[in-house]
DNA sequence: TACATAATGTTATATTATAACAATAACTAA
DNA sequence: TTAGTTATTGTTATAATATAACATTATGTA
């Protein structure tokens, strides 16, 4: 479960734009979305983003350079990650799946090397695209 | 197994590079140590990058816009990718493991969507650094 | 209060990647 | 072999993503 984080104000204003949207956002989107609020230059967009990572309150999709908020409850703060991304429509999702965090966070390598952190990107067709 | 392609003349320079290289390579680096091979634009060096992986003798890790050579026999040409990571000295390894790799393709969500591809990339210390 | 720490604002710049178009080279099928 | 096709290359310009550096303001804590 997420700790509450008293969010500040430019991580507030835009958290909730990328937790309200249906897809990963990009910064330059971000951006452009919240000059409104007073928020003009990519650095502002880019501290609030690493913070909103580093607790954990969104995720960064590292072959897409976007940025989706976490609806999973179960999900380490940021250390153990995995999504399914559709290759036509781009739609990510969050995978939630106990069996498969649990085989990850217990995965060794050759030399028995554990690992502190991961994360999975799954590429295939979302339904809605495979049915087309 | 790798299927022989025929590289050409750009391919072969910049495949050459990224296999002797130990660690993986960034493309404007790349850039940099190919100039003097007649490689002088970025878009060369982009394109020979793009059909490498896509042939399967590279792969890009993702969260670090760097590319590193195959080596890795029975990976899927790009199709099913593994790798660790240290966070300290950055090394790269290509996970090689045949279950990781059966577990992984046989995955199935919720929805019982299957994938055609994943990449999945472990962070932690290796074992020089661990030592440390 | 006074000090430390975190967050912000701002300008400039670094890094990563692609668009657009012209010219060659390599492959394929009469 | 020759015309047509596709892949690759060369080149210039520009788009997209991300960080450096420094001054300022807000927040937390002793
Ligand atoms: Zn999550
Ligand atoms: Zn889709
Ligand atoms: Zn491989
Ligand atoms: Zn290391």
């Amino acid at each position: 479960m997420h700790k509450e984080h008293n969010l500040t104000k430019n991580q507030k204003i835009i958290f909730d734009l990328i937790d309200k949207s249906s897809q990963p956002l990009k910064a330059y989107s971000i951006l452009y979305n919240v000059k409104k609020k007073g928020i003009k230059a990519p650095l502002q967009v880019y501290r609030a983003l690493d913070k909103l990572v580093e607790i954990g309150k969104i995720h960064k999709i590292e072959s897409r350079n976007a940025f989706i908020a976490c609806h999973n409850s179960s999900c380490q703060v940021a250390k153990a990650t995995a999504f399914s991304i559709c290759e036509i429509c781009e739609k990510v999702t969050e995978i939630s799946s106990a069996g498969l965090s649990k085989y990850l966070a217990n995965f060794k390598d050759k030399d028995g090397m554990k690992y502190s952190k991961y994360n999975l990107e799954f590429f295939g067709l979302c339904k809605k695209c495979t049915l087309k």
